[in-house]
DNA sequence: AACTCAACTTGACACCGTGTAAAGTTGACA
DNA sequence: TGTCAACTTTACACGGTGTCAAGTTGAGTT
């Protein structure tokens, strides 16, 4: 039956993710099938190979995580201020939710065309983000002036990376809402004009 | 004769060095010893790995290029904040020089304890650097008080990774000097006192 | 009760890149 | 002439991905 059908390829994809997520190195093939209850064949079954079931993963993630709604929620803001600091919190608040996921994604990167651009895709959609509340900003008149919309938007977006979020949690030990609050602060410092 | 085998080696390591810096995707062994014009297994004569090789490779760059010189070099400036701008143009001016070794070297940390020791190491020497610039900040009463020394170091070597000079230079398509002013202008931006 | 069909299993194998092992070549120098 | 180090060639084991082919199992026809 198709339910049948479509229950195990989720649960492949819950599987995958919690194995991602669990920081545990080993995610093979194997591994993933062996977690999932099935044998490894069954797994090149319902997906063809590792990239593939590595980018199905990320966007049932993002489908039950609901990014978009995350993201556009700073859409609401007032000023263009208020939008920086949504986005921040927004798109930095879902970087842990999503970290191992995106690790998996970046080893495979440099060797698989598909995951490089499913890969780029995410990272797309967050520099929209920060080039929309750039351009908020700028409306308002609050853009440090040494600044273009452009430059402001790579340095916002290049600030918000995963790697920094990794850098400064992973290996700095800061807490969650450190790494929010001096993110803001550092970005707020940077990219607005001094009043 | 000892020195033939110096010649040998010293080959080995910028032949590999090269390879790794041309950007090309191929650097396996047999890449290297093809490259080098020596046989496989001679290179495995020479260096017992993969890891081995390219941690010999880095230590090769590193006298060659004289780093600890580079970055020496910002001890001399007067003020914290003339420091902190000759350390950004010393280790920023540095990275493009190593982007290569330095993906090959990121790429291997999660397989090999060896290489992921010689990647903290380097960039440890690069934290000490962010932290005697931030240090030297503090003592001339400039840093930005809403930040302790310990932040301000994190922010800043977080700021001067490899990562962000990849995405700035490579994805957003900076310069080498519109990175170098750009990050000069952002760090002061964040870690300074507003004056 | 026999038939079918999809989902799954088991087992084998090819490919690639790393690393190991062993026997053979070459040329300098004692 | 003999030795020794540097190197070569050939072969193979291993781990991980992906492919192939021949079962098994069980629910749903007919």
């Amino acid at each position: 039956m198709s339910s049948e059908k479509t229950n195990t390829k989720t649960r492949i994809l819950d599987t995958t993710w919690k194995l991602l997520e669990s920081g545990t190195k080993n995610t093979r093939m194997s591994d993933i099938a062996k977690a999932a209850g099935i044998s490894r064949q069954a797994l090149y079954l319902h997906y063809p190979n590792r990239a593939e079931l590595l980018i199905a993963t990320t966007r049932h993630v993002d489908s039950v995580k609901n990014v978009d709604l995350r993201l556009k929620r700073s859409r609401a803001a007032q000023s263009g201020v208020d939008r920086l600091r949504a986005f921040i919190e927004g798109w930095g608040g879902y970087i842990p939710e999503i970290y191992g996921m995106s690790v998996a994604l970046r080893d495979m990167r440099k060797n698989d065309q598909a995951v490089a651009e499913a890969w780029d895709d995410r990272m797309q959609a967050v520099r929209q983000g920060c080039e929309a509340a750039i351009h908020a900003i700028a409306k308002d008149g609050r853009l440090n002036s040494g600044l273009s919309e452009q430059i402001a938007t790579d340095l916002l977006w290049t600030l918000l990376s995963v790697e920094n979020w990794e850098k400064l949690v992973q290996d700095c030990g800061w807490s969650q809402s450190e790494y929010e609050e001096n993110i803001k602060e550092l970005a707020e410092a940077a990219l607005l004009k001094r009043s």
